[in-house]
DNA sequence: ACACGTTTAATACAATTGTTTGAAATGAAT
DNA sequence: ATTCATTTCAAACAATTGTATTAAACGTGT
C-alpha cells in the first residue's frame, strides 16, 4: 500500500504546496507588484505556512523569477505565437495572428489570469529579474514581430522597424498597462468578445499604415 | 533690516521648503513609486527633517495628491496640448500638434523630468489619488484627442472613437511605459532630437488609420 | 529685550516587513 | 517499531516603515 500510495501522487503534497505557492504568488505579485506584494499574504492564500517561501524558493525573488518563468510558459503553451498558421501564410495574415494571440496572452482572464498584469508591472517597474526575462522572453517576440514588419516594409526601411513594432506592441499593451483608467473613462468590463474586436481594430489600424507606400531609406515624405 | 528682508523673500523659508519637499517628492515617487517610496528619503533628498512632511502636507498620501497635481500644472504649463496653433487649423495639424506635445509632456527630461514616469506609474499602480487625477487631467486632455478624431472620422463612426483614441494613446505612452525594456532590446539614451523623429512616426502611423476611408456605422470592411 | 506663533529638529513608537530558528509532524524504508 | 529525511509550523528576529511627540530654534511684532 505504501508503494502504491507513493506511485498515484509520487512529490506528494511537497510539489503540491510549491505549486500552491506559486498559483498564489502569480495572484498576489500581479494585484500588488512585487514589492508591496508580502510573503504573508501569498502563504496565507496558499494555505501554507510564512516560512513556506523560504523553505521552497529560497527567498522572495527567487520565488518571483520563478513565478515570472511560470506565467510566460503557462501563456505561451495556451497563446502559442502563431495559432496553427502555417509559415507560408502571408505576412498580414501573420500579423493578424500575431496581434490577436499577443492581445490573448495580456488580457485573457482564464487561468492564470495575472499573466499580463504581471508582465506590465515587470516593465514599469523592474527588479532584478528582468534582464533574463527580456532575454529569454520578449526578445524572442519582438524578433517575430520584426521580422513579419520587415517582410512586409521591404529591406529599406530597416532602421524604422523598431517604430513599426513599438507602434503595435504598444498599442495592446496599453490596454493591460492602462486598464484602471480606461475602466475610469468609460465603465464596464472586458469580455472575451471584446478582445476579438480589440484585435480586429489593432490589426486594421496598423495594417493601413504597414500597406502605405514609403520611400526607400525609412523616411516617409512629410 | 526687518521689512526689507521680510519684503525680499516674502514667504521665507517655510514656503521654500515645502517647495523642496515637493520637487524631491517628484522624483523620488517617479523612481520608487507612491508605495516603495520613503518619506526619510524625500526628506533627506529635499535637506529636510523627517517630521517635515508630516508638518507641511499632513501625510503622506497628500504629499503625493500635491506633488500629482502640481507634476501637471507643470508639464502643462510647459507644453500647452495645442501650441500655439489656431484654433482653426485642421485637424490633422491639431492631431500631429497634439501628439508632439504629449510626447513632449511625458518623455521631456528638463526640469520636472519626472512627470511622464510618475503618470504611468499611477497608470499601472493606482492610489487612492486616481480618481481625482482622472477627473481633473486625463479626462480632458483624452475629450481634446476624442474630438479631433471625430472631426477626422466623421460622425457615423462615434462607437470607435475610443478605439482609435486608445491606439494613439498606446503607441505614445509605451515608450514611457516600457522604457526600461527598451533600453535593454536596443541600448542607447533617448535625445530631445529623438522625440521629434517619435512624433513624426506615430503621426504618419495613425494618419495612414484615420484617412482610410470606411463604411458608416464604425465597423471596417473586413 | 520680551513674548509669541511658526518652523525645524531629535527621538520614540507601533506596525509591518523578509527571514531565521528549532521543534513538531509526516511518511517511507529498514 | 524505529529510524531517518523531508516538510510544516509557531514563534521570534532585526530592519524598515509612517507617524507622533516634545523641545529647541527662528523670525516678528511689541
Amino acid at each position: 500500500m505504501n508503494v502504491l500510495k507513493a506511485y498515484i501522487t509520487p512529490p506528494e503534497s511537497a510539489e503540491d504546496t510549491r505549486q500552491r505557492l506559486l498559483e498564489a504568488a502569480g495572484e498576489v505579485f500581479a494585484e500588488k507588484g512585487f514589492r508591496s506584494a508580502t510573503v504573508r499574504e501569498i502563504c496565507s492564500r496558499a494555505g501554507a505556512n510564512v516560512a513556506a517561501v523560504n523553505y521552497h524558493f529560497g527567498d522572495k525573488d527567487r520565488l518571483y523569477a520563478a513565478v515570472l518563468k511560470y506565467a510566460h510558459r503557462r501563456a505561451l503553451e495556451k497563446f502559442p505565437p502563431s495559432l496553427g498558421l502555417p509559415e507560408s501564410a502571408s505576412a498580414e495574415d501573420r500579423l493578424k495572428v500575431f496581434i490577436r494571440s499577443f492581445l490573448y496572452r495580456i488580457l485573457d482572464e482564464g487561468r492564470p489570469s495575472w499573466h499580463g498584469k504581471l508582465m506590465t508591472r515587470e516593465l514599469a517597474d523592474p527588479t532584478a529579474a528582468l534582464d533574463s526575462l527580456v532575454e529569454e522572453s520578449i526578445r524572442p517576440t519582438y524578433e517575430t514581430l520584426t521580422g513579419i514588419i520587415g517582410e512586409m516594409l521591404g529591406k529599406a526601411a530597416s532602421s524604422d522597424l523598431r517604430y513599426f513594432a513599438n507602434s503595435i506592441v504598444g498599442q495592446c499593451v496599453f490596454y493591460c498597462h492602462a486598464a484602471p483608467v480606461l475602466e475610469r473613462l468609460a465603465p464596464g468590463k472586458f469580455k472575451s468578445s471584446e478582445i476579438e474586436r480589440l484585435a480586429e481594430h489593432i490589426s486594421q489600424f496598423s495594417l493601413c499604415a504597414l500597406r502605405q507606400p514609403r520611400k526607400t531609406g525609412g523616411r516617409r515624405n512629410k
